[in-house]
DNA sequence: CGCATTTGACCTGCGC
DNA sequence: GCGCAGGTCAAATGCG
């Protein structure tokens, strides 16, 4: 099996240290991470004890010392302060506390049962003592070893009896959480419901502007057909296209066509291919897949073209991001030392996922990675953060660019709503060539320097108060933010993931029952809520709810955040969340969000 | 030997 | 029309 290209991230320690973790836990299917191996504990431990280990509310037993040489400390699930090493930047970070969670619960099975080996080996070794073997304990001494047997059976007993307990506590748990996550959810899509009812009900001038260049509620649906028209097209791969281009010799895509750029379709239609166009030859240019369908096309480019950059600080020639990438290219750019590399995403023949990778010039450090398109095949888990960051940024992007008639008004509400944890972090560019949207982990969010715009929340970032070199320490939670940020508004906005690739189990609870009600709903709504800003109220209870549900946090307003999520003793999640919006009347600051 | 990467050539869009 | 820059292709090369 080729190594995916997009895993080779050995070069830099910091980083690939921790993006090894959820390549290494992706290995293991769900219902294994209860059999943690020690590859798997001493990794998670390593990255704790290179942090602070003084504010761990509780402590894991220590493993037996013959098979870990160190103390370990699971404890990564429920830190109030989940720690973060320097400079690096872990795009998963969600993930890997899901995971640490399950190893530290793993760990804890585990650590049970090897406490029942010592104790058992302890009562063996007193058996060795008096020089019985196991074979001979019955004929000789019958009452010392009935005994034994007597006690070593109940202890055996006392033991499954505690495990079983415990996996019955665990599961408990699991399903509490489950069903919190549950409430929360319908929590705040109640709470989007109402809000788009008071929206429809209270003010119907807003979308008026929208109307004028978009017959109104045509906008979301123009949203829709953005997204889906391109994939479904994407997901059927043109026979003729298939047997035109017999030889797939690089696994290129067949859909390459497809994913061309408009100049392609002109390309096309003026010369029908390049020179080498003729018809025995395997030119790319030479099916025109789309020719059925010029809206689609149309969609479909302009899908293309929209981008969004990633800049992130990293010795490593790329960042991890779940996919596996396939270099195609490489070319010097004007005013840049440093080449510039294009990949394509090789996870699926004919994804039409692109990305460009460039280091920065003026800071070398700074890795700048440009996505393009959406991936028309599942993900592993470990993609979807960038993935469905990715994926809405660009159609928020270019929803915001097309509904609008200067573009710039919701390219603003993008960076403003969308991308809320500093200005600073999140930049659209509309003049370049295409669309593009920056976002910028490079930089702590930091109130004084970047004052925040009215109306806009800001996401606190736990900051491990041991680390003096806290630059990078916010930015692994960033994508995590950006892409449940997105997601969500895509979902506000009746946008669709890739063919509910990306969100999964998300997707499975929309799907259960309310879509298609809230469908409609919501897309009534969308254009007056995409205009106003109160809109990130429910945006941040949204967003709270995901992160109160993984790790306890009670922010403080270190970050200048105005959004907080607590969780009482009851484990349920409340947030607070404080606008500063000029249209605030009040009664949107404070969005208490309770589980049922 | 198969696959990924490298790299020069080619194509297109755009500005002058 | 020409030149430049960005983007892509595909033969050559390297590597496991």
């Amino acid at each position: 099996m080729a190594k995916p290209s997009g895993l080779s991230i050995d070069s830099d320690p910091n980083l690939s240290f921790f993006l090894h973790i959820p390549t290494v836990l992706n290995s293991f299917p769900e219902h294994e991470h209860t059999k943690p191996n020690i590859i798997y504990c001493t990794k998670l431990s390593v990255s704790a004890s290179a942090m602070d280990d003084a504010s761990t509310p509780h402590m894991t037993p220590p493993s037996p010392p013959t098979t870990i040489q160190f103390p370990v400390h699971l404890n990564c699930s429920h830190d109030e302060h989940p720690r973060r090493v320097i400079g690096e930047m872990d795009f998963f970070a969600e993930k890997n506390r899901k995971l640490a969670d399950d190893s530290d619960h793993a760990a804890d099975i585990n650590d049970s049962i090897d406490r029942t080996a010592l104790e058992l080996n302890v009562n063996t070794g007193l058996n060795l003592l008096t020089t019985n073997t196991s074979s001979d304990q019955s004929t000789v001494d019958d009452g010392i070893s009935s005994n034994m047997e007597d006690k070593r059976a109940k202890n055996e007993l006392a033991v499954l009896q505690a495990e079983l307990e415990r996996m019955n506590t665990e599961n408990q748990r699991l399903r509490e959480t489950l069903s919190q996550a549950t409430s929360n959810y319908k929590t705040v899509q109640k709470h989007l419901i109402t809000l788009m009812q008071q929206q429809q009900d209270g003010k119907g001038e807003k979308p008026e502007e929208q109307k004028k260049s978009n017959g109104g509620l045509m906008v979301p649906r123009q949203f829709m057909d953005l997204g889906l028209a391109a994939e479904v097209d994407m997901d059927e791969p043109s026979l003729s296209s298939t047997e035109a281009r017999s030889h797939d010799r690089s696994g290129l895509p067949n859909a390459e066509a497809a994913s061309k750029d408009f100049r392609s379709r002109k390309r096309e239609n003026n010369e029908q291919g390049r020179g080498t166009g003729g018809e025995d030859s395997p030119d790319r240019n030479k099916v025109p897949r789309f020719n059925s369908s010029k809206n689609v096309d149309q969609t479909e480019a302009t899908m293309r073209k929209a981008r969004v950059s990633v800049r992130a600080r990293s010795e490593a020639p790329m960042i991890t991001d779940g996919c596996q990438w396939r270099k195609y290219g490489q070319k010097m750019a004007k005013g840049n030392p440093c080449p510039r590399a294009y990949y394509r995403c090789t996870m699926a023949a004919g994804c039409p996922v692109r990305k460009q990778v460039q280091r920065c010039a003026e800071d070398r450090t700074i890795l700048i990675t440009t996505y393009e398109g959406n991936h028309n095949h599942p993900l592993p888990p470990a993609a979807m953060v960038m993935a469905s960051t990715t994926s809405s940024a660009a159609r928020m992007l270019l929803s915001g660019s097309m509904s609008s008639a200067d573009g710039l008004m919701n390219s603003n509400f993008l960076t403003r709503t969308l991308l809320p944890c500093s200005s600073s972090m999140a930049t659209i560019s509309a003049s370049a060539p295409f669309p593009t949207v920056t976002l910028d982990l490079t930089q702590t969010p930091n109130p004084l320097q970047f004052p925040r715009p009215e109306g806009q929340f800001q996401v606190p970032f736990p900051t491990p108060p041991s680390n003096p070199n806290s630059q990078a320490s916010p930015l692994p939670l960033l994508p995590q933010i950006f892409g449940q940020a997105l997601y969500n508004q895509s979902k506000f906005s009746g946008l669709q993931m890739s063919h509910d690739i990306e969100q999964p189990q998300m997707n499975h609870q929309l799907q259960q029952g309310q879509q298609n009600s809230l469908a409609d709903t919501v897309n009534a709504a969308t254009a007056a809520i995409a205009a106003d800003p109160n809109f990130t109220a429910a945006l941040a209870a949204a967003i709270t709810s995901i992160i109160g549900s993984s790790h306890t946090s009670n922010v403080s307003s270190n970050n200048g955040a105005n959004l907080t999520s607590t969780t009482n003793s009851n484990g349920n999640v409340t947030t607070t969340t404080t606008t500063s919006n000029s249209n605030s009347n009040g009664n949107g600051n404070n969005k208490n969000q309770q589980p049922q």
